[in-house]
DNA sequence: TTGTAAGCGTTATCAC
DNA sequence: GTGATAACGCTTACAA
């Protein structure tokens, strides 16, 4: 009989149905070799007890936890949090918990400091963040310590079975597509940092399109940030002085835009009756800044949840490349340029 | 010889300081009972194999993991985020890990998920966050499976060892007089929905300030939101509609502040010329909006590394009671009543 | 197809 | 003070 203070083991379950525990683990790991009559009475038992295994026990004789890490250097707080949301979703249910663990990249030791941790805890698995996951020496070292690791992205960085990209480029070229469409030439860009693949990404999408629509992208339209707010501001003051005749701005996220519509209101410039913005994240401040940002959307929580499934389901999720489709969600702060004087 | 591949267990630190195991243990365990020279002698061995226990071992022996989980019902991301910054700073250099779970107050099953992760995980303590640290079941819950746990409150909702508190009440009572002292006398309120101790410690702060004041709070003063940006909208519609008069709202955080903002700017109200809006938190739409909000703040990141050091090391931090002052951070969106008509 | 014995790295028990 | 020895709950040889 299970004891009564604390839950049951393995030993209870293999007691009651007779059987050794080896096969009760057998059954568990769903091994393959099983008699199907033995596998039925185990499972059984395994209900009515409702047993479930220790998974520090099964740590340590595995050597290997059943924990997923989330390896991050915050790039925004909504977008962690959405992407822990979707971890959820998938470990939801399973023996698998969540570790966060925020990251310095601009510290010399974070190479050493997660070598030390992974050493420590010996996940099972870590799911890396852009901008960290882009950082090769990082990938190598998880296959070196035999940890699993998915990366996210905006370009192909890895194998697929490591991967969960976005399609940053493409999206943002049919931003630019939309503005165009409505009339705009004088397009601005606010790139993000030089560090960051999405921000490379995001600035060739925009260049690609607007080649395509045979115009021009002078010096004076483009400024680069950091993808804070603050950058934003000092971007679109530098892109909206003297007579750019700029009407209308990509962002290269939420924050550096809504920096932006901070300028334009300084400036006294209408949003977007003379200056149309359009950011990527679509981020809370999108939905509450005035008026309402038009921005790109990516389905943070549904990659985050299929970056988990490659961890801890390689057979399911793993093999197929997992590229998401972000889309335009547009709302208020784009319209026709004004009309030329 | 450590082995090479892997790294050093207890039995080599043992075999070569020429001790037994439990001696390590004692070591590492801090144990008062041991003679001052064996004790450095094991500690060099240590240092000099670069040694560390192994949690998962220690777990299983212990019964009890070295996680610390954060149960949150996400408020607002970014303070999710700020406090698992905090917990960090409390655990770094710690074989200390932390687990985050998001739950759903509202579902049904929130206990008995919560039951089931804790009796899996075998957490070594949890971190309540608001509001969901304002149920009582659940302390009791926790105390119940042996999990230590601290609730994060805006009151007193528990002994000092199992609690990290705000003064909400206070500042928001400062908060007005501010407000007071700058010529504002009809003030309006955007409170907090019913469950949450939080919205009505506000609540109680803004009316215990008004009374003292001698100032009147007649109903249509008073709305009610649900912490989201929508119903800010709508709670303000409600307030700025007729003839209330109202010339400075007070909203129980910046998400519904930022709702008053946009309602306002709808109705054609100039923030702060005939509107001063103050909120709470101090998240970042509060800095990046339009004009800057001028809100409250709480150290949370000090708050949670308060509470994870009371789980961890209750000896230093645990028995005095830990209240945090929250402060007033003035930027733009307040100024004097506009001249009466 | 199933079971036995040994081990994963630590701590608890109880002698010495 | 310190050290054998047996847990902790599971998995991996290897046998049967």
């Amino acid at each position: 009989m299970a004891m009564s203070g604390s839950s049951p083991t393995i030993n209870d379950v293999a007691r009651i149905a007779g059987v050794s525990k080896k096969t009760v683990s057998r059954v568990i790991n769903r091994s393959p070799l099983l008699k199907e009559a033995t596998r039925e009475k185990v499972e059984k038992v395994i209900a009515e007890l409702g047993y479930t295994p220790n998974p520090q026990a099964r740590a340590l004789a595995l050597r290997r936890n059943f924990l997923l890490g989330l390896l991050h250097d915050n790039p925004n707080a909504q977008t962690v949090l959405n992407f822990q949301e979707g971890v959820l979703d998938a470990i939801r249910d399973t023996e698998f918990a969540l570790v966060v663990r925020p990251v310095d990249r601009r510290s010399p030791d974070m190479l050493e400091d997660i070598r030390n941790f992974l050493e420590v805890q010996r996940l099972y698995g870590v799911l890396l963040l852009p901008p960290i996951s882009e950082n090769d020496e990082l990938a190598e070292l998880c296959r070196d310590m035999g940890c699993g690791y998915v990366r996210m992205g905006s370009a192909a960085l890895d194998t697929s079975e490591h991967l969960v990209q976005s399609n940053d480029r493409e999206v943002v070229e049919s931003v630019i597509d939309y503005l165009v469409e409505l009339g705009h030439r004088r397009i601005g860009l606010i790139e993000g940092p030089s560090g960051f693949r999405s921000a490379a990404e995001r600035r060739e999408g925009f260049r690609a399109a607007m080649k395509r629509h045979g115009l021009e992208v002078p010096e004076t339209a483009v400024a680069q940030g950091n993808y804070r707010f603050d950058s934003g501001v000092e971007a679109a003051n530098k892109l909206l002085q003297g007579d750019t005749q700029i009407t209308a701005l990509f962002a290269s996220n939420d924050e550096m835009a809504a920096g932006a519509y901070h300028a334009a209101r300084e400036k006294g410039i209408a949003v977007p009756g003379q200056l149309s913005i359009v950011g990527f994240d679509n981020s809370p401040i999108a939905a509450h800044i005035w008026p309402p940002m038009t921005t790109v959307s990516w389905p943070i929580r549904e990659m985050a949840k299929s970056a988990a499934l490659k961890l801890i389901d390689p057979g399911s999720d793993g093999a197929k490349p997992s590229t998401f489709p972000a889309r335009l969600v547009t709302r208020d702060s784009v319209g026709p340029p004004p009309p030329t004087t």
